[in-house]
DNA sequence: ATGGTTGCTTGGCAA
């Protein structure tokens, strides 16, 4: 069982990629964020040709959208609606596998603006509160013998080798204490497991986000890890790999996010 | 310290 989450940074524009993606890793759930995509306007139709004939999205115009992409049957669909706003964050479902069940969260937390400031930013105030909702809500809802993955753009670089330099990186945004603080306690509220630092030790630079405003990202290399998978503990010992395909930052139009691959054996 | 690029949409915001 193959999931991939990637921040696809508009669905429509990048469906060859999409397609070139399906083809080189032939995930079974793919899950997208920023498909800038009203539902009316989703590819549903390109999406089933590739394989995917079960699918939940929720999108709107020009900003955000979630999509779960599945060659297995996906049960009670669910979209959220976090901190009053509905903007397309937050949806789950149940993915029906021979094997057992279980339900895959994807998540798009909010950027926060430039400024790391709640007084100065309603940007990064808003992403403060999405993630003390969320968290409180998975812990409420959930407990840690629950089969959940979570994966997903969470916008939170949260360890000191998930970015080029902590040092330089300590007030930007996706990097700060105060954000990097709350995904800490949100992991630990339910004992999930970060899936990247599972397989990659925590003194390795890996990243999942170069942003496009480097002349040569890969000799930069200016990265952050802001793309995650996290699975509660009864999935944890059915993992058996983790890949990031950094090389399709290289791809023509390329997203700024490259997707991630993670492996299940069950 | 500042500016750098992209997508959606055609002015300016969000990332």
């Amino acid at each position: 069982m193959r999931i991939i989450t990637w921040n696809i940074n508009s669905v429509r524009l990048r469906m060859p990629l999409v397609k070139k993606l399906t083809e080189e890793a032939a995930p079974d759930i793919l899950c997208l964020q920023e498909t800038k995509t009203p539902d009316e306007h989703f590819p549903v139709d390109d999406l089933r040709a590739l394989g995917y004939e079960h699918q939940h999205f929720q999108g709107m115009k020009s900003y955000n959208g979630v999509a779960i992409l599945s060659k297995y049957p996906l049960e009670s669909k669910e979209i959220y609606t976090r901190v009053g706003r509905e903007d397309c964050r937050h949806i789950a479902a149940r993915v029906a596998h021979e094997l057992g069940k279980f339900e895959v969260h994807n998540l798009y937390i909010p950027a926060g603006g430039d400024e790391p400031d709640v007084a100065a930013n309603d940007k990064f105030a808003h992403k403060l509160d999405f993630v003390d909702e969320m968290s409180a809500w998975f812990k409420d809802r959930y407990s840690d013998d629950q089969r959940l993955v979570a994966v997903g753009d969470f916008n939170i670089a949260p360890y000191e080798h998930d970015v080029w330099s902590h040092k330089q990186l300590l007030k930007v945004v996706s990097h700060t204490p105060p954000e990097t603080d709350r995904l800490a306690g949100m992991l630990a509220s339910l004992n999930w497991t970060d899936v990247a630092r599972h397989f990659v030790p925590e003194d390795e630079k890996t990243y999942t986000w170069w942003s496009y405003r480097n002349r040569d990202w890969k000799k930069s290399n200016r990265g952050r890890r802001l793309d995650h998978v996290w699975v509660t503990p009864p999935l944890k010992d059915n993992l058996s790999a983790y890949d990031v395909l950094t090389h399709t930052r290289d791809w023509e139009k390329p997203s700024d996010h490259v997707p991630v691959i993670v492996d299940f054996q069950f």
